[in-house]
DNA sequence: AATGAATGAGAGTTCATTCAT
DNA sequence: TATGAATGAACTCTCATTCAT
């Protein structure tokens, strides 16, 4: 039944009302959890009715599963980009710059992500195994490599990795503390002249 | 009514029991949420009955907030205890290994600390910026007193301490995540030398 | 109107269609019994939309009261055709084996006519009192007078109808059971020659 | 959870509640079957509320599935008691009449199951496999030594205790239309001369 | 100090039916 | 004639909280 609504090409309306429930439930799972929200609050935040949005969905699972899919993929594009061919130093501060970037124009969706691990990646634990960690272990290895061979200052990949995902996503995930010991100035600017000389110190190889 | 308990003093009994219920509410709260976590729950984990819990305490928010109140003062103890008389960079790496060693010792804790902040700090908002909030201002111009003295490498005192937070709570709240990338080795153990390592590059004054 | 549908001859697709939507729906209605079923099921089984069944009928009852009509035209045939003109045991004898026939040809007809009369026969009672009452008031005097006649062993005919509704409609109507004592067996073949046997058994006159 | 409670011995309250729901329920299912029940009507029904019930019971289908089992052991007991000891014609009649009687007095326990084994014993099968199969089978086996034994007239087992069932519950499941056929004067009564009459001339040996 | 019993307010979900095309 | 889209009503079940003892 439902496989036979996605094996065909979905309508206009059918992309269009996707869009607002995922982009509504976003708003809502971000905000309180997957526990936390509610279908009376997707449905309110998208204009869709309760029932509507069922029609669309099998459930909350399956809404909540849509976007935690769709975000690992855009996640971890910035790491993907890390290219073993450019300069080490260069290519991991990039890395950062554009994790922060995405903690910048994707709060929600750090949070989003935040809360699943919190409660011990319940749904997206075999997506993490399958996907992140042999990414991650490419990667590692990688800034390994450059360690090795005296290109960036000796440093653990895994925890380093693990430093620019926590100080980078710290401004989505704890927006509402960095808020109240910042007032209204500039955060993600200040930010990033801060990452990427904490970094910067870290990697770059010194004589010694 | 229930002034009165409070004005009375508590007997042996309550006083256990109100631990009881805490300690299984630390538990449940930190890995289900808020919403995510019921009173059944609270319940089962401390042994009491779910009426028996609620005569100890007005209801679900009480519970919580008692909890993020008792959390915060223990959880700002190593901030407070940074000392102005002492040695800038040795200062800020203890207060980096305490605040790791917290989210060794206290996971549940840094999560339910988490868990709060990521839903916008509905209930400890006020907690926040009426203690946070001035103590932090306060360290962060004794850091900032410490760079300009030339006694740390330049640095914005605010984003450094995030970047504390960030990566010490990174291994309490996002532990499932860590779990999955570097297996059942040893964390914290590696982890507390590259912090150390990482803010000594970052934060120790170089001649130039 | 719905005049209109019934007043101009419906076209082929029509009938075709209304047949299908009637095939699916004694299959459904068989198994879920009427609240059990529903239109989502009847769907799917006769390859039609939901809304399009309900052009061809105007809801679920009216479905449900046509499989009904349907049916007990076909259901009270071979009671009709018992033949006062001919010999008693063996018009009794051939009553039974065909309604046995049609418990073992159309078992869901069986079950839908069951499933109705358990529930207190809410929508087919009128249909009851106007035809099967006099049809069977007419058969049970017929029989009463065969026994009159001496050509029949004495018998109460509406319990001797019943009876043989009972043992014969449980061939299908309680096949589940059937299945779980008898296993893969020859049943309707068995039950032939067991009914025929106990039933001649019964209505053989017999001098005394 | 649940366990706690069972484990426990029961109040008077929960013996008279769960008494209460249970005829409640036996009530509502007898009569709409398990699709067509809902909770609504045996909360209204048995005078509580339905959070109350599911106090009580974790769901509807324990509650179904409670009363199908108790209905089991009493719905069997005839059966067992038809003694090998006794005389083989006596004890059938004397089954016959006993189920009769069970018809008469427990009407919505006998629909209840024909309900249950209408829609192909979804939840009864299994115990229908482990107890009712070798009880037939023994008590199967039983009469066919009576046959053998020339006691009885020769007959399927299998099938007679089919016809037994059948034609005894019918009284109880069919009753809409047995009331609409005979009126209001006495069925049982007449029911219970014709069976005896019937199964009398059924199995009493005949010399030939 | 403790708990069995009870419930109002929702939660997610289903479903017959209607709308619009 | 047909269907994708939408919904109100109802359903089962959950849960924080209250009642009564």
């Amino acid at each position: 039944m439902t496989e036979l609504k996605s094996a065909k090409k979905p309508t206009r309306i059918q992309i269009r009302n996707r869009k607002r429930i995922l982009e509504a439930a976003l708003e809502v799972f971000a905000q309180h959890g997957y526990r936390g929200a509610t279908l009376d609050q997707i449905a309110e935040a998208s204009g869709l009715s309760k029932p509507n949005i069922l029609y669309y969905f099998t459930g909350k699972e399956e809404i909540h599963v849509t976007l935690l899919n769709k975000l690992m993929d855009a996640w971890l594009a910035p790491l993907r980009e890390v290219d073993a061919a450019g300069d080490p130093l260069a290519e991991i501060l990039t890395y950062v710059q554009r994790k922060l970037e995405m903690s910048r124009e994707f709060p929600r969706e750090s949070r989003l992500f935040a809360n699943e691990i919190l409660q011990g990646a319940p749904r997206i634990a075999p997506h993490l195994e399958a996907v992140l960690r042999p990414l991650v272990a490419d990667k590692a290895a990688l800034i390994q490599g450059w360690v090795d061979a005296g290109r960036l200052a000796p440093v653990d990949p895994h925890h380093l990795i693990f430093s620019i995902w926590a100080t980078t996503q710290h401004y989505a995930d704890f927006d509402a503390q960095v808020r109240v010991l910042m007032g209204d100035g500039p955060v993600f600017e200040t930010a990033e002249a801060f990452l990427d000389t904490l970094f910067r110190r870290v990697l770059e190889p010194r004589p010694d």
